[in-house]
DNA sequence: TATGAGATCAACT
DNA sequence: GTTGATCTCATAC
């Protein structure tokens, strides 16, 4: 059974947690999540954290929905509306293991090494055709599954990558050596 | 292996 | 006008 969008109504910390090792596919496509990152309202690396802009109004919107936002004017980046109605808090998608639809992303991404295809939020929403388009989409209605984990996962965390405002909040989630993450985590960190 | 430039847009100063 | 939750490609050691 998948995950509804109710499921996102608790806190943004455990849910990242929590996500790591479930099975997120876009049209039939797509892997295991392995590395998400944390944001919040009163985090100041947060778009949501100067308030609700023309941007960011997904995330002030109900939780299970995904908010997709221009990265450096290039890229594209994804994330999971977390929390009650109005906290504005999110879950940064940065890494997959592909496991469905390797042909697709490997065609979208134009590389073929499986580890290039998801590891890094730009690279994830290129490989799952994820754009602009796709904000405020509801995760749990088609083209969007977003799969439990069968069994426990080993965490690690670590701080976040490439910002500059509270970088030193331990907010990174990961699968705890998984070959697929953006960056691996220090060793021993947990 | 490492550093640097470029792409290109919304929000902020 | 500057900055940023990024990535790729080129050039240099």
């Amino acid at each position: 059974m998948a995950l509804g969008a109710d499921w996102f109504a608790g806190d943004v910390h455990e849910l990242a947690r929590a996500l790591i090792g479930t099975e997120l596919l876009v049209g039939g496509v797509g892997g295991r999540i392995v590395e998400v990152e944390a944001y919040r309202q009163d985090d100041p690396a947060s778009h949501s954290f100067r308030g609700e802009t023309p941007r960011t109004r997904t995330m002030f919107g109900p939780p299970g929905r995904i908010y997709v936002y221009r990265s450096y004017g290039l890229h594209w980046c994804a994330n999971l509306v977390c929390g009650p109605v109005g906290e504005a808090s999110a879950v940064l998608l940065r890494a997959l293991e592909p496991t469905r639809g390797l042909e697709e992303m490997q065609l979208r991404r134009g590389v073929d090494d499986p580890r290039l295809l998801c590891s890094g939020p730009g690279r994830l929403c290129q490989a799952l055709g994820i754009t602009g388009e796709d904000d405020g989409a509801r995760i749990d209605r088609p083209p969007f599954v977003l799969e439990p984990r069968s069994g426990e996962v080993d965490v690690a965390v670590g701080v976040r990558i490439g910002i500059t405002k509270a970088a030193e909040q331990p907010w990174r989630y990961g699968l705890a050596g998984s070959p697929y993450l953006s960056r691996p985590f220090s060793p021993g960190a947990r």
